[in-house]
RNA sequence: GCGGAAUUGGUGAAGUGGUUAACACGCCGGAUUGUGGCUCCGGUAUGCGUGGGUUCGAUCCCCACAUUUCGCC
């Protein structure tokens, strides 16, 4: 039942890599697209429908988990896998994002994060060992640990000293970790500052993870600057070990990013962006609420194979989600997963015929060409 | 038939004798990155039932008419 990894190959021009995660007798490629499933639930989709996108992983949120139901109440149903149904691999997140969008940074001290409950008001510790000990509770199968994820622009110094931080607790959290049919990965923060990634690298993989996490980014960063956080950080990362960048789901930044050497995405856009009424196409991102969809009486996309695209026409989803019926969103969601897992499908071919620079061109021009119907 | 009240954008409605007629919904666009689904940001009445009048100036005051509505015969 634990994840393994194995690179099968790199692209012949690129960073670009290929390769296998088995789990439970299945195997899933990568590169690969993850959708998010904060509250033990990928919001809408019930498991038969994330299956049937042939997305792998997917993610869970410690923080938003330990809050409600609590751990101890996943724990007593037989963990995530059972809780929710879902029997493919769960990867949680540590937290640590919570620290970003959530804490203020008189919040945050050596010890741990310091939250205020947001339902019931109640004062609450976040420390890398309890990070750890929630997510083994959970029992999903990749672990991350518990970092300080920086918004930007900040300052070098404070980069620095929490850099030095997040190793810190990258070190306490494996020290309790029980390695348990669970893998632990450590994150890669430091900023826009090419030495404090390199130095985060080099001293998290000293301390042997299971995998790398490149984290930090997608916290409003522009394309170049989040392109050079990944270029800062995968250079030192082991060959062997899956690398992941969070929080990354735009399409473009999806192809970039694996030709600089990531592994997996995980992003809530194909989600959020669904419920507010929008679809990813070859040919950009459609507002399925806008006034020439209410006649459309075609797919959203004519060469998509989702459940959506197969059975339902843009009038009918953009009626749908005009009149706030969830069934708009749920096939809005079952569309753009399947959309970004379709293109990872289209990176991992590109690789292997070692030609993904011409499939950039292409997708980009399509994704960019302004052709919208 | 007689008497009263009302008439403001697609809708519900504020409002004042004096530059750009509130607000809400809707509508038309946009945003959304390790997700609270709660959202956020723009745009949207050249005109205040119709015709006259008073006034330097009227959506606001006066008259007539039309329509709606309430009460009485």
């Amino acid at each position: 039942m634990t994840v393994e990894f194995k690179l099968l190959k790199t692209e012949a021009n690129t960073k670009a890599r290929l390769g296998k995660i088995m789990y439970n007798g299945k195997s899933y490629e990568t590169p690969m697209f993850m959708p998010v499933g904060t509250q033990a639930t990928v919001k809408t989709l019930s498991p038969e429908e994330i299956k049937e996108t042939k997305s792998g992983i997917v993610l869970a949120n410690t923080y938003h988990l330990w809050l409600r139901p609590g751990e101890e109440i996943i724990k007593s149903a037989g963990g995530l896998h059972k809780f929710m149904n879902y029997d493919g691999p769960i990867l949680t997140d540590s937290g640590g994002f919570q620290v970003f969008s959530l804490a203020r940074p008189k919040d945050i001290t050596e010890s741990g994060v310091h939250f205020k409950n947001q339902y019931n008001g109640d004062a609450l510790l976040l420390t890398p060992e309890k990070s750890i000990q929630i997510q083994e509770d959970l029992g999903s199968d990749i672990l991350m640990s518990f970092d300080e994820c920086v918004g930007l622009p900040a300052p070098y110094e404070y980069c620095a000293r929490s850099v030095e931080r997040t190793l810190r607790w990258a070190k306490r959290g494996k020290d309790v970790f029980h390695h348990n049919n669970q893998i632990l990965f450590g994150i890669v923060q430091g900023g826009p500052y090419e030495d404090l990634r390199r130095h985060c690298a080099e001293e998290l993989v000293k301390m042997d993870f299971d995998g790398y996490s490149i984290g930090g980014t997608s916290v409003g960063e522009d394309k170049e600057t989040q392109y050079k956080m990944v270029e800062y950080s995968t250079p030192y990362l082991p060959e062997d070990k899956l690398r992941y960048l969070m929080g990354v789901g735009d399409p473009i930044d999806l192809v970039e990013n694996v030709i600089r050497g990531v592994d997996i995405f995980d992003c809530v856009s194909p989600t959020r962006l669904a419920r507010h009424g929008h679809a990813y196409t070859k040919y950009g991102k459609i507002n399925i609420k806008n006034n020439k969809y209410k006649t459309d009486f075609t797919p959203i996309e004519e060469s998509c194979d989702c459940y959506a695209c197969q059975n339902y026409t843009k009038a009918y989803i953009s009626h749908l989600i005009r009149t706030e019926e969830t069934f708009g969103a749920r096939l809005l969601s079952i569309h753009n997963i399947r959309y970004l897992v379709r293109l990872m499908e289209g990176i991992r071919e590109a690789i292997k015929n070692d030609n993904i620079l011409s499939f950039r061109e292409d997708f980009i021009k399509n994704y960019y060409g302004g052709k919208n119907d």
